[in-house]
DNA sequence: TACAACCTTAACTTTTACTTAACCACCAAA
DNA sequence: TTTGGTGGTTAAGTAAAAGTTAAGGTTGTA
């Protein structure tokens, strides 16, 4: 099956250049240039495996884009975004929304598609591969299977939720996961979610496994440990 | 059970791909990339099927990896060692390392499936699936034609409902049973499981067998103790 | 029928896991 | 220097899962 991506753009030439070179590179692509209600259901309906959302939309905001798409509609794909602004504190706020990755243009469509092909051929644990359950990083194994995790010859048993966040982790090693994300995937729900929950299973995470395992992103969220 | 495999190779996007058209074929891969201390700890506790070793890795020489897993560390796995060299001398010092087969690169990945398709298949891994009456698991014998249990002399005897527990254990010693999965097997339905019957069962199983017959994991399920 | 072995259930206890609340530390902006 | 935001830590409260025991029912067999 080839990878479906999709594009939520202003309707330009370099936009609709880059679409036919990923249509030549093997991706079905489907080009969105407005948001209405329908959408949503739209996207939710293909389930791509990508999402190339521009920062500057003419009626909205890409970030809160992405925030519906992730949190409320609870669609799957990787999200990228693409914007102009640099600026660490955008950013950091893309990937609170839940981005998978930060784009600055200008940039080549040559390096747009190589990140691309990157992003969904290379990334390990990327929908494609999720039949697996062996997941391996920096010397830890994690058997979702058989609920062990293995450094060596030493097995470690985690209850349940500590668990389920460290296999949320694996499945992306490099990125980073917002509260909100880490929320929304193990607790199934956003509402009334302002305790130090997730802190208190990091900290169990690390009590057991050191403190090197998992990273703090300030003002972000955690991410594994490169 | 999927057979397991474990890829010991750089990291380029060919193996890469290779790795997922495994998973696609129905295996368990990991891959690993670097070799240290814990690298072998780890192979062995996974006991995979097959290895498919790389001649030439970063830091070190393939033949001799192969040598410390079958000989040093004894692991039972086939190795199966690639490399670009093709001549008889080294092919020689391979299979003295105790290779099971060699494969000359470059060879495209269709190929090198069906090789392993077939490796797998001729080996004695894959009767694993047979009804064998015999199984055996941390000094216990267990036959299931004669309702036995073989603790070194000492013949114990079990009751139907304990005994067919038991030997689901058995059929897959490093499994972790759930309690749903254990109410399936052994009493067929699903229905109106709410009882504390399953830990009776365990329980009285512990009473002659001993506590460290089998294991809690909880949240989970049981598993035999490893 | 009488007995023993076995299976199941119910009531209760213990253990483990999850969540919350309170407090602390750090840093940066006012 | 104060204030607010963010993350870390701990301990205590609460919930859930598993363990234990005994009683009662069932089944097979002498």
């Amino acid at each position: 099956m080839q990878p479906k991506i999709v594009i939520i753009s202003k309707h330009t030439d370099e936009q609709l250049e880059l679409k036919s070179l990923l249509i030549k590179e093997g991706f079905e692509v489907l080009f969105i240039s407005e948001i209405n209600k329908t959408t949503f259901d739209l996207i939710s309906n293909i389930s791509p495996h990508l999402i190339l959302l521009e920062m500057d939309l003419d009626d909205h905001d890409g970030i809160e884009v992405c925030y519906q798409l992730k949190m409320e509609k609870k669609i799957k794909a990787f999200i990228v975004i693409n914007s102009s602004q640099s600026e660490d504190y955008v950013q950091i706020e893309a990937f609170k929304a839940g981005v998978d990755d930060y784009i600055v243009t200008p940039i080549s469509n040559r390096v747009l598609i190589k990140k691309i092909n990157a992003l969904i051929k290379r990334t390990p644990f990327s929908t494609r591969t999720n039949t697996n359950t062996l997941m391996t990083h920096k010397g830890l194994v994690i058997d979702r299977e058989s609920y062990t995790i293995l450094r060596g010859s030493e097995k470690i048993s985690l209850p349940k939720k500590e668990f389920e966040l460290l296999c949320l982790f694996f499945k992306n090693p490099h990125k980073i996961y917002s509260r909100n994300e880490i929320y929304l995937s193990i607790w199934n729900n956003l509402e009334n979610y302002n305790s130090r929950i997730i802190d208190v299973h990091i900290r169990k995470i690390r009590e057991k496994l050191g403190d090197s395992v998992i990273n703090t992103v300030k003002g972000v969220g955690y991410q594994l440990a490169n």
